[in-house]
DNA sequence: ACCTGAACACCGTTCAAGT
DNA sequence: ACCTGAACACCGTTCAAGT
């Protein structure tokens, strides 16, 4: 929690850079204006020059944690393959589901993942409409179970402080069993939309 | 927001009913202790005597919006009509599906209707694995299309003061259509697991 | 362009003490 | 059994003023 040099001003990326670490250490519950600042070592009043509010700023945070880092630029990308990796966008910060699905929902952010399900959606045969819905859906699963999955590991952490409740109450693979066989399933059911009529 | 006489005590059932209330006219933002104190005309610390934290209070609100009226013992209940009937509970309450969601991710309630697509995926075939994920699934859907609408209507009314958006962003009838076509896909894709082999 | 300092109006939670 | 009163350690946001 050391503070970095105070030298040079910020800049937006500097302040969403903050962000990350304090998501990481404290969670979204300990991701505060205040501990922002202090990493930045910096006063609050600050923040506000580079984010209107505090909401703008998380949206930002999400932006980062979901930017597709184009490596493969999309060689043949099925329905699965994009649900799993906006899975392992997700996974890979502290309360990433949350945050996006916050975010999201407040419209305050556009998911890279849903335009390339989108995208595959119509190449599988569906209508612009039904493409649309079945992008939708599939984020929608993605992100409930992921945000389920990842509130139930950390209150499993604390549950398992005060209560002596079973040490490894579920397997990492078999959460990740039960997400491919529920996304199997809701894949196979946006399959299943391809050829119906183009009704407005 | 008048104050009910403090000639009684309070019981748990009185502090779920002035929780509801504030849930009403404040929405979940404005769901705090203390307004829940002032309906009661109660000091703040008096609410834990009943409650331990706010979350377990927030949990037993959730319990309430969920609770199944069963008026029709579930006569051939399919799939879609639980999930239909899971969607109105939580649409007729401010909020309702951020906060059953945030409820069920903490593991402080128990969805009645989880049971109920469970039982009725076990009647279309399914395994009791695949029936179980099954279920997740529906529920994971319905509430995050759920809360994505709800905070989506919010968000368009807060914007419409500042800024003039289009009036009638969404219509009612499309969001229901559009509800409906993801959920005829995810049920379509359970259903395909029917027959599926009895493994592990 | 970027930040300070101070204030405002809130929060959830605890705890001794009352009846 | 149920509540008061007071405190503790926080919040997000605003705003005049500085450099």
């Amino acid at each position: 929690m050391n503070a970095v040099p105070a030298s040079a001003r910020n800049d937006r990326t500097g302040v969403v850079d903050a962000a990350m670490r304090v998501l990481g250490e404290n969670g979204l519950p300990g991701l505060s204006m205040r501990r922002i600042a202090d990493v930045l070592d910096v006063q609050v009043s600050a923040l506000y020059w580079h984010f209107p509010n505090k909401q703008t700023l998380l949206a930002a945070v999400s932006e980062r944690i979901v930017a597709l880092n184009n490596k493969t630029p999309d060689a043949a990308p099925d329905l699965a393959a994009i649900a799993t990796t906006l899975r392992e966008r997700l996974l890979a910060h502290r309360d990433g589901a949350e945050l996006v699905s916050s975010s999201l929902a407040l419209g305050l952010l556009e998911l890279p993942s849903r335009a390339q399900l989108e995208k595959a959606a119509l190449a599988a045969g569906l209508d612009a409409t039904s493409a649309g819905i079945a992008a939708d859906t599939i984020v929608h699963y993605v992100i409930g179970f992921t945000f389920y999955e990842q509130q139930r590991v950390h209150a499993a952490v604390v549950g398992a402080v005060d209560a002596s409740a079973d040490l490894t109450p579920v397997q990492v693979g078999d959460r990740v069993d039960a997400f491919d066989a529920g996304l199997k399933m809701v894949v196979a059911g946006v399959r299943s939309a391809a050829g119906a009529h183009r009704s407005r």
